[in-house]
DNA sequence: GTCTATAAGAGGATAGAC
DNA sequence: GTCTATCCTCTTATAGAC
């Protein structure tokens, strides 16, 4: 039976979770449209006709890689925010879950979710937009109760566009040389948030 | 003669610009990848064989259309530097200038700088960085100026990375249906960077 | 300057053997 | 599950006529 099914469990499935994360970096690196089924069936070394056994087409791959990106960055947020004791330190576990999943060496699906946006088929967008919004939900819901303590004073809406924009943004100049870590930034842009208000 | 060499002054060109336009608006839509030089042949009435009498690859548009975008925001920029009487109104202008650039109806070359990075040859890239930098530089002179007086107390080189990542943000959620013009985005913008700065 | 015609290749996807 | 072989379409770019 082929795995073409949408499955919602952790699927550890070897082959089709080592073809997505494979995707991703190539994704990333190269662009959707200019990685070809050959670029991707050599990065885990199978012939190009061998991945639609797995997948139907290869924009499926890249919805899959889109999902996996912005699910387990949003899996890893609810975890942090259920540890957090109080209001700063969950808006704290924002910026720091979002870059760690968006500039740490184990991601690259977040930054495809982000930037492959118009290769999606407008069938395909819905679900993902779901995903999306359940990712921001979590965000606004601090935000708010940062602002009912008084932490922010802003429209809490434009602020989490505003937040969301500046750290998607970093993947286009942050580089890992060890002058600055992941946990730094995510401080001083917090820092740069919470100043006065 | 070929017009293929690199022309610094205003080019009004017409078919050459209309070109360049027309290819604007298509590769922010479609993407670069997905526009094909038919596309770009029938959005202003050339076969697709006739481009290449303009332009010698469809990269080359490309580099053009960005080029066009980032130095029509950085002339308008400077012309509304000059105009403005104190920092505070040097400020509203780098928010106003790259909102209407990006979001206005006459660009879209500006976000296809922004977009379509990974599809711009290694060769190209430096005559890109050149006018990117310049852009930015005028963006940096405002911010320190605002923060020698004081209207801002951060770090100028992270706080310009991150309004740039926040006002770039704003082509994926703005919608100018009316509820928010352009240049009350860009005041609204601009006050939560001031604010108890 | 633009057209027609076409070269030359790369792309996604399928079929059937193993 | 993966391979080989291949179909068929679409792509950028060129050549030469007008």
């Amino acid at each position: 039976m082929s795995r073409n099914d949408l499955n919602n469990h952790q699927e550890a499935n070897s082959r089709r979770m080592e073809l997505i994360r494979a995707a991703a970096k190539l994704f990333r690196d190269q662009g959707y449209e200019r990685t070809t089924v050959r670029d991707l069936g050599n990065a885990v070394g199978l012939q190009s006709g061998s991945l639609f056994y797995h997948f139907r087409t290869k924009e499926e791959i890249l919805v899959a890689v889109m999902a996996l990106g912005i699910t387990a960055t949003t899996e890893q947020l609810a975890l942090t925010l259920a540890a957090a004791n109080d209001t700063r330190s969950k808006l704290a576990a924002l910026f720091h879950v979002h870059l760690h999943s968006l500039l740490g060496d184990n991601q690259a699906a977040l930054e495809v979710m982000l930037y492959e946006w118009r290769s999606v088929s407008d069938s395909a967008k819905p679900g993902l937009i779901v995903l999306r919004d359940r990712y921001e939900a979590l965000w606004q819901g601090v935000l708010d109760e940062a602002a009912a303590e008084g932490l922010i004073k802003q429209d809490t809406h434009l602020l989490r566009r505003t937040l969301l924009g500046s750290l998607h943004w970093t993947v286009q100049w942050y580089r890992n040389n060890g002058e600055l870590s992941v946990a730094q930034l995510a401080e001083l842009m917090l820092a740069l948030t919470l100043q006065t208000r």
